[in-house]
DNA sequence: ATAAAAACCGACCGACCATTCGGTTGGGTT
DNA sequence: AACCCAACCGAATGGTCGGTCGGTTTTTAT
């Protein structure tokens, strides 16, 4: 791997791990092997290899989602947006530092100054939502699903299981034993 | 008011506008008019300082808690949920700073090496989870609510309305759109 | 009135941090 | 062989931060 990629993965990790202002430089050199020169030979400053790592989630993301999109043929639309959850919880746990980079306040508080920080969350966002509507609009169709505004559903629907997620990362409570009673709550709000 | 208190109320607006990390105790002595020797006279260091402010939310939650929890005598359990749910969404508006800092990474962070932090955000969030749960019992009673688990779904609950305040929050969509969507998920969730 | 205690002050310190810079290396081009 | 340039190195730098300390002022108790 060259030595790029590997201050972009090991980053990954810091921020999502230690935050924004908790993760020093000296560090991320030491653990990549890297001289601090090089780090800044590849990134102008920290707030320019951030973008970077926040880039490389959001396309690590979308790809995944591409995935889940494909090959999701016959289902009724309620268990396509029950598998959208399900994935998502997946996604979760399979790909921790991305997703809890995006728990962070750092990202949301550089999106106001940085338009490119910008349109990457809204990048990922809409990928997850449109997951979420996808389904639902199929299920309006197919009758296995009975909402009024197909988009706000899919925000609250995506706000519940993104919350379960958080309680499960700050360890309030053990969200695995949430699991059934979130996807009955997920059936429930969908009116199937 | 004292210097004391002075020093915790704008703590805890910087604590919670730009984190544990990002607040310098040069500033917080700037804006109190205290010397940062008089901040450490009364708090020995930056951590301990922190865990105060978290008490403070604790308490001012807390005795917001149980002014709500009085003076709801005849309504059904259903209503009761409802209203719980709309005074959440009150104090994430009207007490932003103690909310937001309850949505930050550092307290858990916190919480995993300090029993005292635990303490203080296990009584947070009992405290918050009664309140639904309670009211969801009820309605179990009346007739108002059909729901497996009271508990677990105060939690399916909590983390759905969490969800949408933290989206609020980050600005990713407006929340504000959302409230008529959320309160009917909310009933539907309930089995009204 | 007086002494003890508590609150308060701000210059100072060492540790750490992001960033810079002068210099080395090695593969590719002419 | 001569040149180029991107990748790489790590010591040095200037600034910031949490925390200390010796001292003064204010409050409290007797």
């Amino acid at each position: 791997m060259s030595k790029r990629n590997a201050i972009l993965a090991v980053a990954t990790r810091l921020f999502s791990q230690n935050g924004f202002q908790g993760t020093a430089m000296a560090e991320l050199s030491t653990l990549t092997g890297a001289a601090t020169g090089t780090i800044f030979h590849h990134f102008k400053n920290k707030e320019d290899l951030f973008l970077q790592v926040l880039k490389d989630v959001k396309e690590t993301l979308i790809e995944k989602l591409d995935q889940e999109q494909t090959g999701n043929g016959d289902r009724d639309g309620m268990a396509a947006v029950m598998d959208g959850v399900g994935f998502y919880l997946h996604l979760a746990g399979s790909l921790e530092d991305q997703v809890l980079i995006l728990h962070r306040h750092f990202p949301y508080q550089m999106a106001e100054t940085c338009a490119e920080c910008r349109d990457h969350l809204e990048a990922i966002y809409n990928g997850l939502l449109d997951i979420f509507e996808r389904g639902i609009r199929r299920g309006l169709a197919d009758g296995s699903i009975h909402v009024e505004d197909p988009r706000k559903t899919a925000m609250v629907l995506f706000a519940m299981v993104d919350g379960i997620v958080r309680l499960h990362t700050y360890r309030v409570y053990d969200a695995g034993t949430l699991y059934d009673s979130l996807m009955a709550a997920c059936r429930r709000l969908l009116g199937g």
